[in-house]
DNA sequence: CGCAGCTGGTTCAATTTCGAACAACCTTAT
DNA sequence: ATAAGGTTGTTCGAAATTGAACCAGCTGCG
């Protein structure tokens, strides 16, 4: 076997432990944020997330697919999850006057106070584990790289079996 | 409230934009290995990273424990999965003659077959989303990067709540 | 030896996620 | 107007993940 042939069906070996380290340390901090998060302050990362973008946003709200796609998860974890959190108080519904259909999910007084407690607790954490090993120009150049393998996913969401554009065609 | 406060208790607005984004596409690719690997080989990624492990190991196999450790997830997601490989004949369990209530985790012909099958699709995908991205520089620097996260991860992982280490100290 | 404590793996109930199916509503074209 | 097609959000059943409880076997110390 020729070695192209080999490159072109696996990958070189360092890059290969690039990629198993990537996903070795994203699921270990994922965990990790969520262990945190639920043993302090009783919320899921999942949860979390909604509070910080739904906080991010105009009015402090937003429509529901809009936040399913923000938080990358099917329309249906969205709906379980803002119906947990109306029932804790920290977030509720309010009718679209422009789009019957439409939903937008507002952040409560409570909701806000709850961010707020959480927030430090683990933007610390995120912190200690992540960002403090960066310096502004790694900073810059990861950010350029997520922009690029953002890009790479909208393209692949457009075309999900890469049919359409055959090798660099 | 002066900066300094803000800055100890929120992240600077540049920063707080790559931890998003961050986020944003480890859970993008995640989501989308997955799908193609449950549409063109009906295997989910975990049992994907099962497979992959395996064959990476002397003997072409492992522990359980071990195998949590390597995907990260609790051991009875482990149990999980390996009954549903076993199942589809890709793994096999065997004895463990050194530790009777152990349990070694073997890849079998099929198992083997069956990630040839499926790991060009995926690699090809890894590569175009993600690896061809970045030439061998910057993964050098990603690996340190990830060598610097991991090595934090493993320090909280001592020290959970950060009580030992009190800010620098 | 014998017993306390630890480790490896499984079982179980509870939680979360997903995708498909659905109903309601918007949009566009004719 | 109206019919076709796309969106929005919910419901539902199936699958995956988790942590706690548990048993069995190892380890170390008296």
């Amino acid at each position: 076997m020729a070695a192209g042939d080999f490159e072109s069906r696996w990958l070189a070996p360092d890059v290969n432990a690039v990629w198993t380290r990537f996903l070795h340390v994203t699921h270990r901090l994922e965990h990790r944020i969520d262990r945190r998060l639920q043993e302090h302050h009783g919320i899921t990362h999942t949860q979390y997330e909604i509070l910080v973008r739904l906080a991010d946003s105009d009015e402090r709200a937003l429509r529901m697919s809009d936040l399913a796609d923000r938080i990358v998860t099917a329309k249906s974890a969205v709906t379980y999850q803002v119906n947990k959190l109306t029932d804790l108080g920290l977030v509720e519904r309010q009718k679209c006057d422009t789009d019957n259909r439409g939903v937008w999910v507002k952040l409560t007084a409570a909701g806000s106070e709850r961010l707020e407690q959480a927030a430090p607790c683990i933007l610390s954490l995120v912190r200690g584990l992540f960002l403090d090993a960066i310096n502004c120009d790694q900073a810059a150049e990861l950010d350029k790289l997520l922009g690029i393998w953002s890009d790479n996913l909208d393209e692949v969401d457009r075309d999900p079996d890469g049919r359409l554009a055959p090798e660099h065609g």
